[in-house]
DNA sequence: GACGATATTATGTATGCACATATTCTTGCG
DNA sequence: CGCAAGAATATGTGCATACATAATATCGTC
């Protein structure tokens, strides 16, 4: 007995889809006759099955059986890094700096759009600029819903930035994020030390707490930053 | 008994983290005590705490118990999309050109590092562009390594993209991907009928086979492209 | 007090069983 | 032939139990 048994059946599986065993789409053999075949309890292939088509690698369905997906769409596990972290994963000394904090009664349309508010919200407004060595490393925009997080307006950001402050206080939030390229606008070109127009790569995101929005942010990365993972 | 046990459980226990009922970094009741207090078996709240721990919600060692993670790290599961399935998802006619087709055998140094193969290496390689309504959607630059896909140099891509295919005939590949903004080079900003230097997002996709390298992939998107995904 | 052997403990896994549930298959009626 | 009722079936879930395993606590010895 080498391993886990759920993992070995998984893998075992895993390799007899590889190797062409089944044709795409075509139903495997059902759990009992797969215990029977390994040896081992409907439970522990169940088990195996069932990560098999968490990983997305195999669809299931009552009475239909287990199938190999069609495109085995590839999916990946992002974590979306909270920039200390990744700036010290690197190597790097971490540091941030408020550059603006207020208070806004009209904020930005597409702001309030996104965080689905009234125009006319106030909102508490923050930009920080986080260094990596004394270096620009990412410039941020943050909208917070002082009614979801009233602390927020008082909140010594000096320590603690304003996302984990945020992250601390208010855990366990939804969100939904949007990745893409933008141009450095004049302002931002300047915080970062780069020119203006140059390809930022450039992260939105809105989260929330049981449908009350709590923070909207605009974060544009230093010329040159990629996001790597691995499917 | 509303709803099944185990998501029950769950969301009672990430509702109880949520009011903030133990602090972060806390140590919660073991399996055996919930299991009491919900009056189910041990197997299930474990499955529920499982859950939990695979979303990040809670870390959970041997004797040491379960944990409220420090700092939920957010994460999302990002589905790499199909091209043509994502330009279906938004109602527009897929379609695709195959700009270029030959075989290198000096492939760009920075193709065979990240490859891991030797610079004079022999690669298929194939530009193709995307659209979407007949307009260019993204534009892609493939290098496929013969050894492993014998088959792509003679296959037919006209009905099928080349990413398409690669995906029938090798499953279940491993990969490294990576995400950032560029500025269109001349020839990518002509085939995407932009201006050079407009920020495009791109994504770099190395994938593997048992250790061997199978593909690799530069995909430029059109200006104004957004990957969107919830966490 | 330092340290190492040992006991304790919380989670991890496996099993056999039972029943639930969603689909599909079959059958029979019109 | 069409269609609806019912049988069959593969997965989904829950439970009691047992043992495995890793990490911590404890305790005796020096």
């Amino acid at each position: 007995m080498n391993g886990i048994s759920h993992h070995r059946i998984r893998e075992a599986i895993r390799e007899r889809i590889a190797a062409g065993e089944w044709a795409l789409g075509e139903r495997i053999p059902g759990e009992a006759a797969l215990a029977e075949e390994y040896g081992c309890a409907r439970t522990t292939v169940n088990r195996a099955l069932r990560t098999l088509a968490e990983e997305g690698i195999v669809e299931r369905k009552r009475k239909g059986g287990t199938r190999i997906r069609p495109l085995p769409l590839p999916q990946a596990q992002l974590k979306i890094p909270i920039i200390r972290e990744q700036v010290e994963a690197g190597g790097g000394r971490y540091a941030h700096r408020i550059l603006a904090r207020e208070r806004q009664t009209q904020p930005p349309a597409a702001i309030a759009a996104r965080m689905r508010l009234p125009e006319a919200s106030e909102l508490a407004f923050c930009e920080t600029l986080h260094l990596a060595d004394d270096q620009p490393f990412a410039f941020e925009r943050r909208w917070v819903n002082p009614r979801v997080v009233p602390g927020f307006a008082d909140a010594d950001l000096t320590a603690l930035s304003a996302n984990e402050w945020l992250v601390r206080t208010v855990p366990l939030t939804t969100g939904e994020v949007a990745l893409f390229a933008s141009a450095a606008e004049p302002a931002i070109a300047a915080a970062l030390a780069t020119d203006p127009a140059t390809p930022l790569f450039t992260m939105q995101r809105t989260t929330w707490l049981d449908d009350q929005p709590v923070t909207s942010i605009d974060l544009y990365y230093r010329p040159g930053y990629r996001l790597d993972f691995t499917i």
